[in-house]
DNA sequence: AATGAATGAGGTTTCATTCAT
DNA sequence: GATGAATGAAACCTCATTCAT
């Protein structure tokens, strides 16, 4: 009753079967976030069944948690590896940024599984976050800024952005820092940059604007 | 068992309860996340029916989509009125930063709503992320840095992670664009700072490390 | 706060707005099925609110009923004044099919209301059918007919009627024929029968009862 | 209270379980229509749980749209055999009609299928019923008819249709009658007429074809 | 007389997960 | 080692109906 010319397919030992599927799980997920595919979806496409998915991963959350492991690890490795010659720390830095968005570049799946899925309502939030950009954006835009940049102005809005966003989210774990103190911190690294940071500059506010 | 407090609260006009449902599901969205709660758990919390919900808002996403423009409606408010009798770029750029992160401090549930949910798998993406952080992190360490900000490098290093996911985010909708350039760009951004490209300055590597 | 111009229509007595909430109703119902509108639909397309439906009409069931009464109640007069001037049984016969078809030809909706779904409503429907078939019945009965078949007269009231209501359907969907081709037809068949058909007669009407 | 004969109706494969629980919709939409039971309902009927039935048929409408085409095409099976071995057209049609009453006399509910409600699957419907008349419509052409009336037989024959469909409504509440019974009944009205009934002749099958 | 507010109950559908073969 | 069969649980959504004003 089996088919002969499947079973070249079947039968593969778990060292074999499991990178494979751990492969899809990935690509499938990050087209499609954690919510937008079952995991009857995820088998189809590796070309197993669900129980086979049970077997190795134990269950949903273990197999996204996977996921994350496995491209969290491969990042990783391209970061360490990059900055691995460099003593300087500017070029250092540069290294390491370069090597980041090289990563991204070949594999936007894998991106998407690190970042939280958006679902129905992204759109929604785009618009959200499109207006704080905005915002952002109007004001660089209104200060004196080198020619040859003024089209990068919109990617820049963003990472300011980005950057105050991740500020916030590690302030919801650390809570017992004052708003002042958070603005200043992102002040330090707008404002001065890096390189003021290693000439040992600090930002300081000369006039705390009124609560 | 009834709480007499909540039968006085019934038969409210519109006007009185949709904004009141409207908040209840913020901080619900914003405790357990789109997918972790449900319309019925909404709605027992706000203190009326599943069906007042769909009568108001339509659908979930409808009711999710409401929230978010709510809450960055506010946002917005918030960060124009900062801003309005500033002109000097420094001073209005942290009159906006400082907005921004008062804003978050006393609304941690608003700002949730605006972010992505993470879902069972948080600790996992907090660890992968975390990879990275750290990476950045053993960076700073090893540069020279002002004694005083030492204890700022941890929240620093996640500014610097999160302008490059906003980074890595737009370029996946720009995909026109190097990884190069995407570099160059946070680094304009990250080492010569706001003053730096205020100033005329632009970022350029002086030897691309090989591909 | 009230707008002026629609208390023009406001505060009609039972006797106004009672028949013209059943019109909408019989046209909703007819246009969508008992199951594909709710009160919402009917008392929106009627400019009232669901409670006047309920306090009028007592329930959806009951709204449904008094639909079919109501159509059936006109469809009645209409076919039982057709014959009243009539002895000749052909002419008699002819003048209640026409009647018939002319009846339906204006009101397409009532005449869906009285051939869709069944269900709670099932012994309405019922009713209304046994309606129809009893006037047959009758007739039949006034015709000299073989002694053997009289208990057969009620089965073929009821075959009558069904070719009828056949024809019927088959009309809502070709409206370009007239009522008189749809009796001329519905004769054809009844009067003639197939026998008569195959050796080649026609039935015509000698003379067209006036509209 | 469990019953052991169901118990070793268990992990059924798939060509054992779908046919019976196609045979317990049919049978439970026969008895109470679409609107009037649930998947729930169905699926405790057929003894399996409703995930089943979404696994096999997708959804209710597709599970009522397959119930409807499995009943018709054993009806027109039924009725294409029935004819295959006449000439004369009398007796060909007397075949027919035979078929088609014997066809339901065996299985009301799914002739209860065939004639409820429309709704979603108002389409299939109307296709099943298509099948039938077209069925009747060639058997017409293939007779001598007056030139005039060709045009015609299409409304002909969904008269001849509905009349059989109503005598078979009226059987489901008389099903004491036989089919031969019925079969004569719908002769006398469709070869015969009512003229010719009216003139005292009698319709009678010169020879039974065998059950 | 009339309505906006509110709900109980039920329906379809999906999906992670397990069992028997 | 691998799978088709099967399910428990829960989610979203609708609607007939009633209550308080």
């Amino acid at each position: 009753m089996a088919n002969v010319d499947t079973v070249t397919q079947r039968r593969l030992s778990r060292e074999e079967r499991e990178p494979q599927m751990l492969d899809t799980a990935v690509r499938v997920f990050g087209e499609r976030g954690y919510h937008g595919c079952s995991m009857e979806d995820i088998a189809a496409a590796a070309g197993v069944t669900k129980p086979m998915f049970y077997a190795y991963f134990g269950s949903k959350d273990e197999l996204y948690a996977a996921c994350i492991a496995h491209v969290a690890r491969q990042l990783e490795q391209a970061l360490t590896a990059a900055g691995s010659d460099e003593d300087d720390p500017e070029r250092l830095t540069f290294a390491r940024v370069l090597a980041f968005f090289r990563f991204i570049g070949g594999r936007r799946d894998q991106w998407r599984v690190l970042r939280r899925e958006a679902g129905p309502f992204a759109e929604e939030l785009a618009r959200a976050r499109g207006t704080i950009v905005d915002l952002t954006l109007r004001q660089l835009e209104a200060s004196p800024v080198p020619a040859g940049s003024r089209a990068d102005l919109v990617p820049l809005a963003h990472a300011l952005v980005g950057a105050g966003e991740a500020l916030a989210d590690w302030w919801v774990d650390h809570p017992e820092e004052s708003a002042e103190t958070m603005a200043v911190r992102q002040m330090n690294l707008i404002w001065l940059g890096l390189e003021g940071l290693g000439a040992g500059r600090v930002w300081a506010p000369q006039q705390l604007p009124a609560e």
